[in-house]
DNA sequence: CAGAATGTTATCAAATATGATAACATTAGT
DNA sequence: ACTAATGTTATCATATTTGATAACATTCTG
């Protein structure tokens, strides 16, 4: 199954403990799963990006930069992409 | 009880179903609570916002900004800011 | 395969968040 | 009431997000 550039081996080598890349991966943890759920609730409904950004108010370009994770979206922006969606987002902390 | 420079029922009536402060007050609602719950996580750990700010990396002044919602806050940031109380903001779709 | 639909990437301008600092205001402790 | 601690507000500089547009890439469908 070779297909990325690099395997999981050197994946997990990576992500060891003292490895720098891995506070990095932790730091953004929570920033890739919040928009997991936001894609897969599209996927789900069958949505397009074009369409979700027209209920946003965006454009579809911006959703695909969105959902990219290239950068850290605001929580307004969060709140309308989930509400396009017809989601509610709470949050809670534990 | 006059205090401040609107009455209770003022505010009912602006945020009545036809007014316009109703959709923005309705927008504004996850931001407020969401601020609410750490902020009240801070106080009751009893820090302070310039012990909070030291933790997050920022200034006093920033965190009192922050807790004043007055903007629209980064996910980042948020984030940063439940870490340095000791918690782990959780993020769910409905 | 061809065309259409969907998704991606790059780029620019404008708006906004963020950090830092300083001055000021409020509150708590003695 | 005095003082120290805590919180607030204003302001500036810098970095980043966001929207828009266009060109390109990929995937779907007949």
């Amino acid at each position: 199954m070779r297909r990325a550039g690099i395997s999981s081996a050197e994946i997990d080598m990576m992500l060891n403990e003292d490895s720098e890349y891995k506070a990095e991966y932790e730091r953004l943890k929570p920033r890739y799963e919040l928009i997991a759920q936001i894609i897969h609730a599209r996927n789900e409904q069958k949505i397009t990006q074009a369409e979700m950004a027209e209920r946003m108010g965006t454009k579809k370009s911006n959703i695909s930069r969105f959902e990219s994770g290239t950068y850290n979206p605001s929580l307004d922006f969060l709140i309308r992409a989930a509400a396009s969606l017809g989601k509610k987002i709470s949050f809670s902390l534990e």
